[in-house]
DNA sequence: TTATTAAATGCAGAATTTTGCATTTAATAT
DNA sequence: ATATTAAATGCAAAATTCTGCATTTAATAA
């Protein structure tokens, strides 16, 4: 006799779940003719999927999540893991954020704690769907035409947002940032978008991977002086930033 | 001597791709060190998660997908697919449309032909994020509070955008519809919003899988005179659908 | 068209994953 | 605290996947 292959076991597992609200591990190695162990594994890989949730003894259905996440997509991964580390000690509960785009942030996103409360204004769709894990968050997505190639909205309507409302702390991505230029973007409408944010909030926070240091393009965001502070992965001793730490910024 | 992981060399065939824009299979194969089957086989893979574009030869890089759809998460996949098949027609190029949310509309929206010229008006991330693989479709994500549950925005600001536009046509999903009562749903806010996004077009186009045919929920949406066409996964000569079609209304 | 190069397919051995069992560790309940 | 049940871990056998080669089929180029 065949065993039944992993994949239609694990299908038939997410259809009782689905069915059943909540179901125990001995129940499907029962019905599915498999060991505990087996079950157990299955449920740990669909729990890591989203597909449910395992609990104590068996699983509980989710609301599944269509899209999943991709992480071999992110460049520069471990640098931007942990920028987002040193970050988290900026966030407290009852805040009102407004968070910019790019795969740092989003990296950021991820690693907030499960639990906190705040509200989030973003114009990216990534950090939107990655904020949607958290329960007592409360996001804004503020709506425009969509850039495909970076999943961000832009437009007039963004802007108009933007300049409505007022915020806590802001974290702001950047394509490249310098002593002189201060943040300097490769987009018109984006760097004007940003300018906007960084005026609606009380604190300016840009978390930026080392190889954007001392990078310059064309569209200016803001200077030096409307940065708080700066995340790297650099550790803070580094020459890089002493510069940055010259201008009064803070660098984490 | 080991092999390289398959893991680990498809890494590096993302970087080198990334970083060349165009590389071929003989390269690859002669890099890695492995044959150029498994290469192809690896970009067959590579292709399918959305981290390259395989072409005649070798591999293109691609806008890369930080999401990738899950598939198994949909409920009556099959009734759906066939549901947005039979919608294809009634799409034509240089249309403005308005869709709602709901996975029905997400298939649809998955299968729409790949050069369709068309602006799409959208409060779904979901349908959002699908769209932004259509090179052609022009898509206006309606900004706002975030549902989780079902990754729609809401709210007064989504209900303005609406109500500021002038779509061809709509579709629009339904939780249930009803002769008498036509198109029910069962939240107070999303009842509205389709309402106007209905109002707003000029063609009403709902996309409806069998089971919630004669259903009835609690708040209103529309009547059956306020909608144009209606797509099932129903044979056109079902016993269930003709008090609809006494109606008026098209049935595909 | 024909020649040439790429892709798909079938196959078999090598490598890896999957699985159940035995055992240890952790979590829940009384 | 103690008993009980679940989860994690290590291990070996079994199942499956991965890979290169040989061959067929399809796509591009001249």
């Amino acid at each position: 006799m065949h065993f039944m292959k992993k994949k239609e076991r694990q299908k038939q597992i997410v259809h009782k779940v689905m069915l059943n609200r909540k179901v125990t591990s001995l129940e499907l190695s029962l019905s599915l003719n498999v060991s505990e162990d087996t079950i157990r594994r299955d449920l740990n890989e669909l729990d890591a999927k989203g597909m449910l949730a395992k609990v104590h003894g068996g699983a509980v259905s989710t609301i599944q999540r269509l899209y999943h996440y991709n992480e071999d997509a992110v460049f520069n991964k471990d640098k931007k893991k942990s920028i987002a580390l040193k970050a988290l000690t900026l966030l407290e509960d009852g805040m009102v954020i407004i968070m910019s785009g790019g795969t740092t942030n989003l990296m950021f996103a991820r690693i907030i704690p499960k639990h906190l409360n705040a509200t989030v204004y973003t114009y990216s769709i990534q950090i939107a769907m990655q904020l949607s894990e958290h329960p007592n968050i409360e996001i804004i997505l503020i709506g425009g035409r969509i850039q495909k190639k970076s999943m961000v909205t832009l437009g007039i309507d963004v802007y108009k947002v933007l300049a409505n409302i007022h915020a806590d702390i802001c974290f702001v991505g950047a394509s490249g940032i310098t002593p002189n230029q201060g943040i300097t973007d490769e987009g018109y409408e984006i760097a004007q978008i940003k300018q906007q944010m960084i005026y609606s909030s009380d604190k300016v926070v840009s978390l930026i991977t080392s190889n954007k240091l001392n990078v310059r393009h064309n569209y200016s965001v803001c200077p030096l002086s409307e940065i708080d502070v700066i995340v790297t992965d650099l550790e803070n001793n580094n020459i890089d930033i002493s510069e940055y730490i010259n201008a009064g910024i803070k660098i984490l």
